[in-house]
DNA sequence: GTAACTGCAAAATATTTGCATCCTT
DNA sequence: AAGGATGCAAATATTTTGCAGTTAC
C-alpha cells in the first residue's frame, strides 16, 4: 500500500512528505469519506491543522480526492477513481451518508441518472447525496 | 405578499416579528436560494447576525425552508413547498447552482429519479445538486 | 402579565495568511 | 543549493451561548 501511495503522489508531481503519505493512508484505510475534523482527530493529531487544510486543498486541486457536499457545514472528502486526475472530476457516482453510524460511502456502482433540465440549463457536474441507513446498520 | 408571509408564520405557531417577516420576504423575493451571508448583506444588515442564525434554524425546524447541501462550506436555504411543513421534508426536486452568476435554483419540476441502491441500503432522503450554467447566463 | 424574541457581549470554533525553518529533490 | 512543505503565531471569519431588555399575544 505504501507503494501505491507514493505512486499517487509522484504521478501528481507532489513531493513525498510524511503528512501527505499519512493523510493519503488514512483515506485508503477509511471505508468512507473523511472530513477535516476526522483527519485531525483520528490520526492521533500528528500534524498541524494548517497542514491538513493545505494538504486537502492540494489533493483536491490535483484530483486525488473529491469533495462531497453536505448540509451540515462539514465538507467530506473521498478518494477519486483513476479517471479524474488533473482536477477534471468525473465523479458520476452516488454518495450515501448513514444517519445511524455517520459513515459516508461512495457507491461507485450506482450511476447518476441523466436528468431532464429545463431549457437553457447546461449541467457540468451532478452531485447526488442520499441519506438513510446503511447495510451495516440495517443488518444490526 | 405581506399576508402570505404572516399566514405562513401563523400556520407554524410563530409570533410575527419584524425580522421574521423581513427574512421571509427576502426568500419570497429571491429567485433562488440564500445563504446566511446573503441575508446578512443583501438585507441592508438591519438585524443582528445572531438573529439570522436563530431565525434560519427556526424556519428549518418548522419546515418553512430547507437546506441545500454544497461543497463550499456555505449552506444555502430555500423556501419549502407546502407539503413539507412540520419538519418532514419531501424535497424531491433538483437543485441547480450556476457557476457563472452564483444563483441557486430549485428546479421544482425536475424530479429526483429512483436509484438502485446496493442491498441493505435504505434511502430516507435524496439530494441532487447540479452545477453548470443557467439559462440566463447561457443566453447572455 | 407572560412567554417568546431580539440584541449585545463574549466565548468557542473554524479558516486563512505570513513568515521562518526544515525537508525533498 | 533551491524550491517547496511544514509549523507556529496571529489575523479573520464563523457559529454558539448567556443574559438582560423588549415585543407579541
Amino acid at each position: 500500500m505504501q507503494q501505491t501511495i507514493i505512486d499517487t503522489l509522484k504521478r501528481n508531481q507532489l513531493s513525498i512528505t510524511d503528512s501527505r503519505k499519512k493523510i493519503l493512508e488514512l483515506f485508503a484505510k477509511a471505508n468512507g469519506a473523511l472530513a477535516h475534523f476526522d483527519i485531525e482527530h483520528q490520526s492521533g493529531a500528528e500534524f498541524d491543522r494548517v497542514t491538513i487544510y493545505r494538504t486537502l486543498q492540494t489533493f483536491v486541486e490535483k484530483g486525488i480526492i473529491h469533495t462531497i457536499p453536505s448540509a451540515d457545514n462539514s465538507i467530506r472528502y473521498a478518494l477519486c477513481k483513476e479517471d479524474c486526475a488533473g482536477g477534471h472530476h468525473h465523479d458520476d457516482h452516488v454518495h450515501f451518508m448513514c444517519d445511524s453510524c455517520g459513515t459516508t460511502y461512495c457507491l461507485d456502482h450506482v450511476n447518476v441518472p441523466q436528468l431532464d433540465l429545463p431549457k437553457g440549463f447546461r449541467a457540468v457536474q451532478t452531485d447526488v447525496v442520499v441519506s438513510g441507513v446503511c447495510s451495516k446498520c440495517a443488518g444490526a
